[in-house]
Formats: C-alpha cells, structure tokens, sequence
DNA sequence: TACGATCAAACTGTAGGACAGTTTAATGAT
DNA sequence: ATCATTAAACTGTCCTACAGTTTGATCGTA
C-alpha cells in the first residue's frame, strides 16, 4: 500500500446544497438582486426535502450571501458582498469578552494609520472632492448648534469608509465596517458629549483630509493614528 | 404623538432559539466543551418544533459557537473562540474575486509589522522561549533535507500566530489566521520551492525572534514587513 | 378612467410524525 | 479478560399539513 485512502466523509446533504449554491454566486452565475427558486422547486431540483433546503439557507444568510422575505415573489435574493459575518464575528468575541475596547481600538488604529497612508499615496482628484463633499456636509451639521454625537458620527463612519475605498482594499474596508459597527456602542456610552470635542473631532478629519489632498501619506497616517489614540483615550478613561 | 413606535417585527423562532443559546454562550453558563440537550430535549424546552431547533443549530454552527455530532452522547458541542467565520469570509470575497494576492499581502504586510512590533514591546523571558522552541524545531526540520514547504509553513504560521499571542490582542489572532488560512492556496501554487528559498524565509523569522528577544519595536517591524513584501513579490512574479 | 378596497395566489414559517444512519456503551460469548 | 454483538441515543432526511405574510389582480364605485 503505498496511498493513503481518504476517509470516506458522507457529506450532508444541505452542506451539497449550500457549496452549489455558494458556487453559483461566487462564480457570477448567479447575480446580486435576482432571486432563488422557491423553496419548493428548489426541493425538486436538488431532489431533497424542504427541510434540508431551509437548512442550507440559513447557513447561506448566516454567510450573508441571500437574505429571505416572505409572502409572494418573496423567497432567498442574492446579496452583494458585505462584511456582515465579520461583524458577527467580532461582536461575538466582545460578548465573550475575549476583546475590550482597548482591542478594538489598537486594531482600528492600526488600520486607520495605514488606510491613510494608502489614500494619501492613491488618491485622484474626483477621490479628494468625494472626501470634500462629506466634510461640507458635516460642517454644515455643525452649523446647526447639534447637542449629541449621532449625526456626526453617521458621517465620520462615512469619511472613514471613503478612505478605505480610496485605498482600494476591500479587506481593509470589510474590516474596518466590522470593528465601527461594534465601537459605535463604546462611543454612545463612554464619549462625552461637548462642542470642544466635536470641533476637535472635525478638525481631525480635515487634517487627513488636507494631507490625502497633498500626497503625503505620512501626515496623513500621523494624524489618523492619533486622532484614534485620542478618542480611545478619553472613552477609556470613562470606563474607570 | 410625540414618540415613534418600532415597527412590530416578528422574530422568527428559530432566530430566538439562537439567541437564548448564544447568550448563554457569551455569559459563561454555557462553557466550551459541554454539549446542549438532544434536539428532542431542545425541542421541548423552547416548545417549538424539531425543524426549528434544527435551523437554529444550523446558524449557530456557522458562527463557530457549536459544532454538531452524530450517534449516541452526539449533539451540538460548545465550541471555544475560534476564527473560522472569519476565515470563511474572507475566502468568500476571494472567490468572488473581490479581493485579490495583492490585496490579501497588503493587509498580511500591515498586520505582521504591527504584531511583531507590539511582541517586542511586550515578549517576557517565556515568550521569548516559546519562540526559540519553534525556531529550534524549524532547524531541525531542515536538517532534514526536505523536498518541500508544506511541514515549514506548518512551523512558519504557528510562529506568527504565536507573536500575534504575545501581542495580546485577540482581533489580531483571528485576522491573521484568516489570512493565513487563505493565503495557503497562493504557496502552494505559485512559492517555488528551492532550498535557498527556505534558509532565507528561516533566517526571516530568526531576525524577527532577535529583534523581539533584544526589545527593538522598530527593527521587529521592519524585518517583518520585508519578510512578507518579499515573498509575495516572488508568489506574484509567478502568477503572469 | 381612476382609485380604493378586497381577495386569491405564491410564497415562507412552523409543527408533527416517520424512518434511516451513526456512534457509544452495555451485554454476552469464548 | 477480550472481543464481537446488540441495543439505545442520538442526528440526518423525508413527508404532509396548515398558518402567516406579501403582492398583484380583480372588482366596485365615483
């Protein structure tokens, strides 16, 4: 005997239902928007049973690949990429306290430096006025006499995100939607409400902003990192 | 009226099913290594039906929080922490060829400097010896006249991972072995193989371990952040 | 014709029952 | 004692039935 024989592994039979479909997605045979068969004629198409097909979507919207809706012309719609399971993911390791904030900030400055940098490096001209349009906007918002961090938080996730795209990685954007979409709590809770605070947050962003405009990725990663330092640091001292 | 109502949204059972479990998960009363009642005893207890309980263990085995077995003393096993949702959806955007070697280096290169410059900022004596460990294992090998990476690479990611523990920071764990996990294809099917090749990828990670043992941050970084721009620039030379 | 209200159809959501397949532990034979 | 056999406790799969939800079609009325 000179082979090793695989063990042989029966595969179940929604796991062979969400591989084919999974497949068909991934390989664009199946496109965002349109629409599975029902669960029926899925059922007769794969020769199994309902149950088995409600199994395997399930582990397809867990995957954020479909997501389902009742009643008629409802059924499994085909989702675009999203960074939904990283999300799950990273607020199951908080739930777990596995991860505090102090992770969860380290990471995020981490990425923001480095996101920074790479935009400052890549940015073209429409890529500037895009970051522009969202600091007139929050601005204007701060015009308005605002007394909490809501609303200018909706458009400094925004800003974030933007410099991601710029930098033209869909890791670093699918991770850095996970680690806002679970700090946003710390902010409501441990970040102070104050004018001051606001002014300096804005301040912050035109800088990155200001540098991504000038080609200059170390000033931009500078001021990234220690905007983040900064925040985290007040939302720690909060803690206590 | 002053206030707005949430819009009644019925919460499927089977997702309420979920969240008793991955509550009592994340608050410790259930603990890694235990197993959760039959489907039938489940069943019963949240007085519903089999089908349901056997979707709602479907979600939570794609989460990485329960993994079932077959057979008498079978059923749903808490798991420990683990990356697996985040290696499943980072190799998801990679089939859909959202994300690319570049893009997978790129993230790779940011994260190994990180970590190592935060290992040489917090290695004690112990974790220092864990690393020679690995190192003395990986000579050893050598010496072996091997044919192939597949046995190094074992020993080169347990390295990283294990500097990513010293760095203690758990978000760090889980993204690099995402990465690792999904960055394994590219080795096999683009790193030639030459034994020149191997005593440079090995003398790499003396240099790192050096610079972690002698506290040099900066020097840690820099060896790292080489070490991973220089072995994707060969992988990509081979993929045209 | 236009515009609502009503209804039917096409779906998913849930329940219950049945039996096959798998693994372990108890039982029994040698 | 040791090994094979068997029974029991599970998950895996299939079926049927009906309730709940959403939308487009139908019908009535101004």
């Amino acid at each position: 005997m000179n082979v090793q024989f695989k063990k042989m592994k029966p595969i179940k039979s929604y796991q062979h239902v969400v591989d084919e479909i999974q497949t068909a997605i991934c390989e664009g045979n199946l496109k965002e928007g349109e629409t599975l068969p029902s669960e029926m004629k899925l059922k007769e198409m794969f020769d199994t049973s309902r149950g088995t097909i409600r199994e395997a979507l399930r582990v397809l919207e867990q995957k954020g690949l479909v997501s389902v809706r009742t009643g008629v012309n409802g059924g499994a719609r085909i989702q675009g990429a999203n960074a939904k399971p990283m999300t799950d993911s990273v607020a199951i390791l908080i739930r777990q306290q596995k991860v505090s904030l102090h992770h969860l900030a380290e990471f995020r400055k981490m990425m923001e430096g480095h996101i920074s940098e790479q935009a400052a490096k890549k940015a073209d001209k429409k890529d500037v006025q895009r970051l522009m349009d969202i600091l007139r906007d929050a601005a204007a918002h701060i015009q308005t006499k605002p007394s909490g961090w809501t609303e200018f938080h909706k458009m400094d996730a925004e800003f974030h995100l933007t410099l991601a795209m710029i930098a033209e990685n869909p890791l670093l954007e699918a991770n850095l939607t996970a680690i806002h979409d679970n700090i946003q709590i710390y902010f409501h809770q441990y970040l102070p409400w104050s004018e001051a605070l606001l002014h300096d947050n804005f301040k912050d962003l035109c800088g990155i902003a200001a540098a991504v405009e000038q080609r200059d990725p170390g000033t931009a990663r500078r001021i990234a990192e220690e905007h983040v330092a900064k925040f985290n640091a007040l939302m720690e001292k909060n803690i206590e």
